[in-house]
DNA sequence: TCTAACCTGATC
DNA sequence: GATCAGGTTAGA
């Protein structure tokens, strides 16, 4: 569900109403959901320095040297709540706050988690240690340089945390539509002058995005509760059949780097080019 | 580099 | 009943 803009949303609620909060333990409803690596070892309570996002993840830090990272993957939610009041359905893990509150992390298909990690576990860890650059932050070179490599379609090269991190399936489509390039191109045979104009819209997209709030498809809610409201502003995710904004041509709905995709086939038709390859052999005198 | 798998639930 | 879903990854 959630992807950098949703996380984003998520996390500017959170910050400022965990921000010195205790945390005075944790309530564990279903096993597996949280984890905590070997080795490290929770003492409670703990105060909340603030919340921050890292790509998809939300880091709560914590004074000393430890975090709570959340993933929210497909369905997950935070929300907080006072201690009475009845838990929703797949609330699997509560982190019990001062002031008889606790934040619930609630997800129905369980593939998310919540861990408490020291700085030194996560920094270390396979997933977080391998996220590329965020994409409010790269420049249009670096885009280019990260993305513009191996036969893999470019629409599996933007959903690759290693080489930019944050950016899922929906944004994925918006993002490659609003630049004009196919989803299935493969990445290195996009022109070096389609890098500027995706660079662009990405931040332009992600960054509207967050203003309103992300988007939401089915599940996505806020820490509030609320709906997001950017999925009114997509132009091919989950318009399937309707006409393209820009030309009117059909929107169509493909399978790419294993995800449903949605394009403009007017807008975004596939180029046949040559490759960019390395060269080889011995550098031209 | 692609697929199946992890889960539950909604929709076709 | 089969297929699909906003993410990630182990395995082919």
């Amino acid at each position: 569900m959630p992807e950098l803009p949703e996380v984003e949303t998520v996390v500017r609620l959170l910050d400022p109403r965990l921000r010195g909060r205790r945390i005075e333990g944790v309530r564990e409803l279903f096993t597996g959901v949280w984890r905590q690596p070997a080795g490290t070892v929770g003492s409670w309570p703990q105060t909340v320095r603030s919340v921050r996002r890292r790509a998809k993840l939300i880091l709560i830090e914590l004074e000393g040297d430890q975090l709570v990272v959340v993933h929210l993957r497909m369905t997950g939610h935070l929300s907080i709540h006072a201690r009475s009041v009845p838990l929703e359905k797949h609330t699997h893990v509560c982190l019990q706050l001062d002031h008889d509150e606790e934040l619930r992390f609630r997800d129905q298909r369980r593939f998310g988690s919540v861990s408490l990690e020291s700085a030194a576990s996560l920094a270390a860890s396979r997933f977080y240690s391998t996220l590329g650059p965020e994409p409010l932050e790269i420049s249009a070179t670096e885009l280019a340089a990260r993305l513009q490599v191996g036969r893999g379609s470019i629409k599996g090269a933007l959903l690759d945390q290693r080489r930019i991190a944050g950016i899922g399936n929906i944004y994925a489509d918006e993002i490659l539509h609003a630049g004009r390039v196919h989803p299935a191109q493969p990445a290195n045979t996009v022109l070096s002058a389609e890098f500027g104009p995706l660079h662009q819209h990405m931040q332009r997209i992600l960054g509207s995005a967050i203003r309103g709030g992300g988007s939401t498809i089915r599940d996505y809610r806020n820490a509030d509760g609320a709906e997001g409201t950017y999925q009114s502003r997509h132009l091919v995710f989950g318009r399937t059949g309707g006409p393209c904004t820009t030309c009117g041509t059909t929107i169509r709905k493909i399978r790419v780097a294993g995800r449903g995709t949605h394009f403009c086939p007017a807008c975004q038709p596939k180029r046949r080019r040559h490759p960019r390859r390395k060269r080889r052999g011995p550098a031209p005198a």
